[in-house]
DNA sequence: TTGACATAGTGTTGTTGCAACACTATCTTG
DNA sequence: CAAGATAGTGTTGCAACAACACTATGTCAA
């Protein structure tokens, strides 16, 4: 293998992935067993290092499909943690990002750097390997923060969705339930939902309007 | 000089920092003179090369007393660049930080790396190397927004101040007047300042009463 | 000494946004 | 067709915020 050589040290970089969804009206992230040392057998988030020619934002999606097989996710950059000892092996600086999607499109794989991928309830993790139970941590306390100023919730819902099931993932993440009138008046005056004009059947009970988000990937802030 | 390899090509990693304060009720930003190549004469953020044994916030307050002579500050990371191409050298990332200090406290001196230092009113940037126009405006972006929600305007405020002083700084950073009367109550209702029970005489006026921080590095959060 | 000037300091009121609250509608299933 | 389950819909009280004007206390100059 040939070398790459420098004048001064320079510490190696990678990315590190958070990806959230809903699984059973639970807040749930997707872990990967490390097939490797160091913490080989350990659970810990996707990621890997940064390629040449790649930014860091395209490396984060590369690493999390290539381990996990989930690619068309809300991707979002949260905080680089750099201490110099947090990787046994030599420095590495992770720029972590927390990703966002609904459950129900995602069958995550074990690709080649991972023996197996899993979800685990946020109240419910495991040992993580390296520093990345501080980096869930952080992940959790933004998405919450998030929520009340804009509409990264949205990141959770499928193309089509229901007033019932957004208020599910707004109690689930704010861990309170929500008055339903008030959440759908809040929703609607935001003027980002619409109508699709159908409808979905599901249980025993009257079926539920649909709604789409009607700018996709305009406004993201709130007033 | 001795050589540093490694068996996958790594990137250099900086931190860039950019430090804010008010000068004549305009929000300034501290830029050097760039003494080496690339950039050469141009200006930029202060910044420079990670040491392979310190953390990322200590090296932005490292090159940041380096290059400019500035110690003491309020500082906060605030977003990690890493486009490829982004310095001509070689692949370099850069985990900026921005900072807040009082002017009045400031007397920064060109450093070893700098051929000059100086304070540069926000509307009146000059030409930056590299991304840094792009990190500037991020990190105002971010200081208006934590504005509303957290106490960060106290980092641009001397231990004693007057409730007018404050007012002016938060009205700077907005952009537009506030109501005195109003301000006031908010400030207070913190319960985050305390009257230091002397007054500061400054021109042809009624003195006004000076406040300190009651809980330095308390709370940060606003509710 | 006194009047002009400049900022410090102080409460009330109307409005608006938010939280609390209960019933009817529509579908499925037994 | 009755029971059960979720969908869908308005009003009211309260609390937080915005708008608003005058007095207080110092300096300075005539």
């Amino acid at each position: 293998m040939t070398q790459h050589c420098y004048d001064y040290p320079h510490p190696a970089v990678t990315t590190d992935i958070a990806l959230f969804t809903i699984r059973d009206e639970r807040l749930a992230v997707l872990l990967v067993r490390r097939a490797g040392e160091p913490f080989k057998g350990c659970w810990a988030l996707p990621g890997g290092f940064v390629e040449p020619n790649e930014c860091l934002e395209d490396g984060a999606l590369r690493e999390l499909a290539e381990e996990t097989g989930v690619t068309g996710v809300y991707l979002e950059q949260l905080y680089t943690f750099g201490k110099p000892d947090r990787d046994p092996r030599e420095r590495i600086i992770s720029v972590a990002y927390y990703a966002l999607a609904p459950s129900e499109l995602l069958t995550p794989v074990a690709g080649s750097d991972a023996a197996d991928v899993a979800w685990f309830d946020l109240d419910a993790l495991p040992s993580l390997a390296f520093d990345h139970a501080e980096v869930i941590a952080l992940a959790q306390q933004r998405l919450r923060a998030k929520l009340d100023y804009s509409t990264v919730a949205f990141g959770f819902m499928q193309p089509e969705f229901t007033l019932g099931e957004l208020q599910k993932v707004y109690e689930t993440i704010r861990g309170e339930a929500l008055d339903k009138r008030n959440f759908r008046k809040h929703m609607l005056a935001l003027d980002l939902l619409a109508e699709t004009g159908t409808s979905r059947r599901v249980g025993n009970h009257r079926p539920a309007k649909l709604y789409r988000v009607a700018h996709p990937g305009a406004v993201l802030y709130i007033k």
